[in-house]
DNA sequence: CTGTATCCTGGGCGATACTG
DNA sequence: CAGTATCGCCCAGGATACAG
């Protein structure tokens, strides 16, 4: 399931949908693909223990607003990519950490940064010969 | 680089976006996060030579519209995933078909998905522990 | 059959202000 | 410090019509 040989045959229309639950794929690759969740769970995976307080993950993401860190975090959170922990303190203090499952997908995703690197230059070249056309 | 072994000293801030050439990253993960690029991808490997015409791909992803399907094939091929070439003939007949770099691209790709089967039921499980709370 | 050209809507996301 | 609330922009993407 899921190789990748080259096929003698042409495919059985929407077979790709009906092996892959299409939803769920979808549904990752689009939490995946937003703007913040991976940098967010890459930089969460940098510190000790895969743990960091709100204000200690926003500074090592440039750009990022404090409502979007919010929010993506949230989404995480519902996912059971993160925990959570709020310490009854003054100022409050929060704490973020990858869990289990969070860690699994860091593999993947990993690999498709991986390949960014090994092939960025190549495909930025791809769309400077298609531009110029 | 990129390892995932646990840390026991905090991260420097903004260390990430150093490393990663974030723009890459967050355009490959724009395009791929995107609504029809991985079922084209994926539908494309299907086939004998990783080659297809318009109106096939089109029959094996129900949803996608017209424009849309013209649209990714577009970008994809502006990135050298996808190769296209067009028949003279009538009526037309154009034909697409996956680039080495794109071969290379769905491997971790396929690690991504292979990771949805295995873990999304665990997921959906987590959202709905978190909305009824 | 394989496109292009318009129009339109929803929602992602940023900016800003306010709170416990 | 770690959030909420509100407003408004932009653009991905759907519907539809037309063209080579």
């Amino acid at each position: 399931m899921g190789k990748r040989e080259n096929r003698t045959k042409p495919p059985d229309p929407a077979t790709l949908c009906k092996s892959k639950d299409p939803a769920a794929v979808r549904e990752l690759l689009t939490k995946v693909g937003d703007k913040w969740s991976i940098f967010i769970l890459l930089t969460l995976e940098m510190f000790p223990d895969c743990r960091a307080r709100f204000s200690a993950v926003e500074k090592c993401i440039p750009g990022i607003s404090q409502k979007m860190l919010t929010v993506t975090l949230r989404n995480l959170e519902r996912d059971g990519m993160v925990s959570r922990e709020i310490f009854p303190e003054v100022p409050p203090r929060v704490e973020y950490q990858l869990t289990k499952l969070g860690e699994t997908l860091l593999e993947p995703l990993q690999a498709l940064l991986d390949w960014v690197n090994a092939n960025s230059e190549q495909v930025r070249k791809s769309q400077r010969l298609f531009d110029q056309k």
